[in-house]
DNA sequence: ATAGTTGTTATATATTATATATTACAACTA
DNA sequence: TAGTTGTAATATATAATATATAACAACTAT
């Protein structure tokens, strides 16, 4: 698992670490139970700061993505991650991205299509 | 046409109201050449900074969603807006919400039936 | 025991993003 | 003449993002 970090993107640091683990559990790349790179040694790699990594790390562990020991590092979460809202948060961030899609002209049937194809890529 | 904003939320109020025009683009709510309260006018209404509707005002010119006018103001655009890169643009936004959804047991299906859902929704 | 690691906490600083406040301008309209 | 329009400029305040530095308790390896 390679982070890569773009720095001039709009997508804050800890975010875009955020997004690529979530991506890696679901494609499999990340195995529950896996170790993940420590704070320090992750912020070493991608030459950012611990404290960028950890407010990443962090959230993931509030959504029980990862658990992490103050003794034994961060690990992928040897449980299901928390349904929580997911339909309803799915909702809210889709709904500006479909009036977007509709204003632009994708028809429903090429959304779902971009959808679909998006599901065959990160299983793959 | 009535703009609602959540001054508590995590999405600032420039975007939330470039987002509700989109939807009422999108939706037939507003129609083209229909003309939009001055940033002025809006401001007040919403209790907010003129020049935080300016900006989302701007935005929306930017994409060509509408047009200003320094005298007769703004109006929903007559020419359907640029395609430009849609649907990277899309993939680049969808991407992190799938992978989510498949770590949270969403699969494709109810994936896809809750944008077609929200289709339905905005087109009503 | 010593050295090095872990997440965690705390404090400080810098930059950018967001939002407001105020003023002013040229070009209109009523 | 009075009031409107988008636009521009300046200033201020707060929050978000990112870095820098230091320290702590709890381990692990040598």
């Amino acid at each position: 698992m390679v982070i890569k970090i773009v720095f001039d993107a709009d997508t804050p640091i800890y975010t875009q670490i955020y997004n690529q683990i979530v991506i890696g559990i679901a494609s499999g790349a990340l195995q529950k139970g896996e170790e993940l790179p420590s704070v320090r040694r992750l912020s070493a790699d991608i030459g950012v700061n611990l404290h960028t990594v950890n407010k990443a790390y962090a959230m993931l562990r509030d959504e029980s993505f990862i658990v992490m020991d103050r003794r034994s590092g961060a690990s992928i979460s040897a449980k299901d991650p928390e349904m929580g809202n997911i339909m309803q948060q799915l909702e809210q961030e889709l709904t500006p991205m479909v009036a977007q899609a509709i204003c632009k002209g994708v028809t429903r049937e090429q959304f779902n299509e971009l959808c679909s194809r998006l599901y065959s890529s990160i299983l793959s």
